[in-house]
RNA sequence: GGGAGCAUAGCUCAGCUGGUUUAGAGCAUCUGCCUUACAAGCAGAGGGUCCGCGGUUCGAACCCGUGUGCUCCCA
């Protein structure tokens, strides 16, 4: 069979993933095995896959699939959350294009349009998941929006408002005046309009010189719901009036004046007229100083009776029309143009007038406990743990949380209202009818409505963790007591109090446990220039086709190789160049392996433990089973990056640079077959390790090997075998000694095809002579011998307690060898130096603990020994 | 305004319990090689005031204090 010069992912790509499938190796039915489950953070459904879900899932796969290697039933449930902003905003957006207004929709209309979106759009980023190569179980894919699960939420509604924790509160909503309605904050253009910045005088309360307050404001109408003044406390001007009050003017109502550092001192006049009706700002400033909140505006946009003055008169309107007044009231001081942003209806363009709203809360205080307590006791453990900090204060300082949301696509809230405004929170209008009825006053439905407004798209994903696998719409079924509590939740630290902190809220409130045993945050992905991507900024790569570019697998690894735990991910193509570059690397690997296969000769000398070929194998052997180590721990404390990079390298270094290079046979000679086995097995036991972070171009080697009877993909590791700490040392002299002749033969610009004799200077000759031809092989040796002088005239290399003389024909150059050397000489009398002083010390040598010590002592042995070996090459030299 | 975190090579980061041969890796850079798996490669090298200052200690990149700079979250 002919391999293609460089390896080609897409086929192999596709061929894989579409035979896993197949094979159904990514299905998972609870049985004996103990589980591994992982929910994906559900992506909207409006969603197209972007760097950070290529991170986030890329993380996912590799637990998965090495959860599956490793005997576990693993299972990885995929699915959309419906993100009620989002999806409304782009439905909206598709059917202005068909020149629809939502305005002229019904309910009933929209949400058809809606769900027609929804099929045809929605989840494309599952599609694109399998590109990644994500081995999700898809019969298992879910929506917040599913039949039961709709139902779950609107039962968990009913349920905590059962409980007490739902309550009806004030909030400050976005009002749309001529289409009577809330709007999102997503429904509101702000534009940059020229305004004018009235400035007025307030009298101040028993004052003999009749003094005023001076405050600035764009909107003159709002003073007759004023209900306070704030002034800096810090301000020296308004000092002397903290606890006075004043009149507003016209209506002569009489306002406390309070200090708050809210206020800047800077703008305007440095005091702010308090409007808790009618500013978001002013609503908590009332709330914290318990001012009364006049609502001076009817719902139409024309002034209410609490105005006093004005009455049904348009807001605009009054606003021109006061001015004259308080003019001739002497009130006004004087009037400034001035630039601001004010909102507009996206959809009747009317300028949007902030207004309290009656909304959904959920109390936080009593759910939040049992979810604190769970992460501070490490029931659930963050990674990294830093996060613990940032979720504790939190959730000592939740605060409640507002559930309503001014729109149609979504989980309707089962509020019911009478006529006259009672209301009761009921599955359906029929049990609504039966709480609101009373003897005197049957009601029918069409007496009753329900809320217009939709749940908070979080108050149906915190139910995922279980409610994929029906915990609450089936509770205690046969899968549910099988997978929860999940074992990981991979996501973004963005997300940890709008999701993370709320699934633990609802795992102990409905499941009486975690919903997982770990969450792993990772990076934010920023560009090149640490700014994070955006849409907005056009700073992110279109994914698809970078994998089509450089492929899924080198994708994964570049994404990978660049994210430290808990780190921001600086993105740069460059990292896919160094991913593909070694699926080529592995890739040409298999090329030369192939090319042996035809060329492997019976007479083995393997069993021979002192041969060359045994030392190669016996050393990569013991590398492999310290890499497996190394990374199985690097796993485990979800240090995935950390754990790529020392398979990257035992890949490419250690078998790739080293190894094949020790047992490769001379040009055209045959290859002993014994260690050609070897070479494949432990190539196949490579592609084993580094299968769940580059599945694709694994399981094709794998199969190119040899004649497989599994696939790699569900394959189960085998147990590293312990480690020869003798085989680990020879190996790094070897290599130690070759890479220093290596480097003696570069400064001496001796050519690679150059041969060089060279004479060994050792204690231990017989442990050079089981690595001869290797080294002889490495360094372009045309023969080794052993000597016990120093060869005159020739370049000595000391490694270790070692001596190694290059003799050449060529004229050497003595001068940089001779500074070479010095300059180690002086490196190394430093270096002895710090040892000696150190263990000169007497409160060192009484206070260290003995190993230190004679650590230390080592050291100085070793410092000596080498000094005295630079010293006789300079001598040699001379 | 409240909170969290970060600062180590040109870049991105390791460095875990203070003692790992006067700080390591990858990428980038430089030098030499078209060596029959791979130039998307091979071999080798250079590169650091561990942000500043003060302290604790026999000993500090690591612990404490302080200053500076940056990032993120909440309002």
């Amino acid at each position: 069979m002919e391999l293609s010069k460089n390896y080609i992912p897409t086929e192999v790509e596709a061929k894989w993933y579409a035979h896993w499938l197949a094979a159904g190796y990514f299905a998972s039915k609870p049985d004996e095995r103990e589980p591994y489950t992982v929910v994906i953070p559900p992506p909207n459904v409006t969603g197209v896959l972007h760097m950070g879900h290529c991170l986030n899932n890329s993380i996912q796969d590799i637990l998965v699939r090495r959860a599956r290697m490793m005997g576990k039933n693993a299972c990885w449930v995929p699915g959309t959350d419906h993100a009620s902003i989002a999806t409304e905003a782009k439905v909206v957006a598709m059917l202005r294009e068909r020149g629809i207004a939502k305005s002229s929709l019904s309910r009933d209309e929209f949400l058809g349009y809606a769900w027609e979106w929804k099929e045809k759009y929605g989840g494309i980023i599952l599609q694109q998941l399998r590109k990644l190569g994500c081995s999700l179980d898809w019969d298992r894919t879910s929506f917040t929006m599913d039949p039961d699960y709709y139902q779950s939420v609107i039962g968990v509604f009913m349920d905590l408002y059962k409980k007490g924790h739902i309550y009806r509160g004030k909030r400050m909503i976005n009002w749309d005046v001529r289409a009577k309605t809330a709007l999102s904050d997503e429904e509101v253009i702000y534009k940059e309009v020229q305004s004018k910045l009235y400035y007025l005088q307030y009298k101040i309360d028993e004052s003999d010189t009749s003094e005023h307050i001076v405050i600035a404001t764009v909107r003159p109408e709002t003073i007759l719901g004023d209900s306070a003044i704030c002034v800096h406390p810090d301000d020296e001007r308004f000092k002397h009036l903290h606890g006075k009050f004043a009149f507003v003017p016209l209506i002569n109502r009489r306002i406390p004046i309070i200090a708050d550092d809210y206020v800047a001192m800077d703008f305007g006049t440095g005091a702010l007229k308090v409007t808790p009706a009618h500013d978001m700002n002013d609503y908590q400033l009332g709330q914290k100083y318990q001012l009364e909140i006049i609502d001076t505006m009817n719902d139409d946009g024309t002034m209410s009776q609490a105005a006093q003055l004005f009455i049904g008169i348009d807001r605009l309107d009054v606003r021109k029309q006061i001015i004259p007044m308080l003019e001739a009231a002497g009130s006004l001081v004087k009037i400034e143009e001035y630039t601001n942003q004010v909102g507009f209806s996206e959809r009747t363009d009317a300028v949007v007038e902030p207004r309290l709203s009656l909304q959904w809360w959920v109390s936080m205080k009593q759910l939040a406990e049992p979810a604190l307590k769970a992460v501070m006791d490490e029931e659930i453990n963050f990674h990294p743990a830093k996060f613990k900090n940032l979720y504790r204060h939190w959730m000592e300082n939740i605060k409640d949380w507002c559930i309503s949301r001014q729109l149609w696509w979504g989980h309707r809230i089962p509020a019911y209202y009478a006529p006259d405004g009672r209301f009761a929170v009921a599955a359906n209008i029929e049990d609504a009818i039966a709480q609101l009825s009373t003897q005197e006053h049957p009601l029918t439905a069409a007496d009753i409505k329900q809320d217009e407004d939709c749940l908070d798209t979080w108050f149906s994903s915190w139910l995922w963790p279980f409610e994929v696998f029906k915990g609450l719409s089936k509770p205690g079924n046969e899968e549910v007591n099988y997978y929860y509590p999940t074992n990981t939740l991979v996501t973004a630290p963005e997300i940890i109090f709008f999701w993370v902190a709320r699934m633990i809220m609802a795992g102990y409130e409905y499941q009486g446990g975690k919903p997982f045993k770990d969450v792993y945050f990772t990076g934010i992905v920023r560009d090149k220039q640490g700014r994070k991507m955006s849409k907005s900024l056009g700073n992110s790569p279109e994914l698809l086709g970078l994998i089509d570019k450089y492929g899924a697998d080198a994708v994964r690894f570049g994404i990978m190789i660049s994210s430290p735990a808990g780190n921001d991910l600086l993105f740069d193509e460059s990292s896919l160049e160094q991913g593909r570059n070694f699926n080529n690397k592995l890739w040409n690997a298999l090329k030369l392996i192939k090319m042996w296969d035809a060329r492997q000769s019976s007479n083995s000398s393997i069993a021979d433990e002192s041969t060359n070929q045994s030392f190669a194998i016996n050393w990569f052997e013991n590398r492999l089973n310290a890499v497996k180590a190394e990374s199985e721990a690097l796993m485990e404390q979800f240090r995935l990056s950390e754990a790529l990079k020392v398979i990257y390298s035992l890949i490419w270094d250690d078998f790739c640079s080293w190894y094949l290079e020790w047992i490769k046979p001379g040009f055209e000679q045959p290859i002993d077959a014994a260690v050609y086995q070897k070479t494949v097995h432990f190539f196949e036991e490579l592609m084993q390790i580094l299968h769940p972070f580059m599945p694709f171009i694994t399981e094709e080697i794998y199969h190119l090997l040899a004649e497989q009877t599994e696939d790699l993909c569900i394959k189960q590791n085998k147990v590293a075998a312990p480690l020869k700490a003798s085989i680990t040392a020879s190996g790094e002299l070897l290599k130690q000694v070759i890479s220093a002749l290596r480097d003696a033969r570069n400064k001496n610009q001796l050519k690679p095809k150059e041969a060089i004799k060279l004479f060994i200077q050792t204690d231990d000759i017989s442990s050079y002579q089981a690595i001869e031809s290797i080294l002889s092989k490495q360094i372009n040796a045309a023969e080794i011998n052993y000597t016990n002088t120093s060869i005159s005239n020739s370049i000595v290399v000391a490694v270790e307690k070692d001596k190694f003389f290059i003799e050449t024909e060529k004229q050497l150059d003595a001068t940089t060898l001779k500074a070479e050397l010095l300059k180690d000489l002086e490196h190394q009398e430093g270096f002895l130096d710090a040892v000696t002083k150190k263990l000169s010390n007497e409160r060192f040598v009484q206070n260290a603990k003995p190993e230190i010590v004679a650590l230390e002592q080592k050291k100085q042995a070793d410092a000596l020994a080498r000094i005295h070996t630079i010293k006789e090459s300079l001598a040699n030299l001379a």
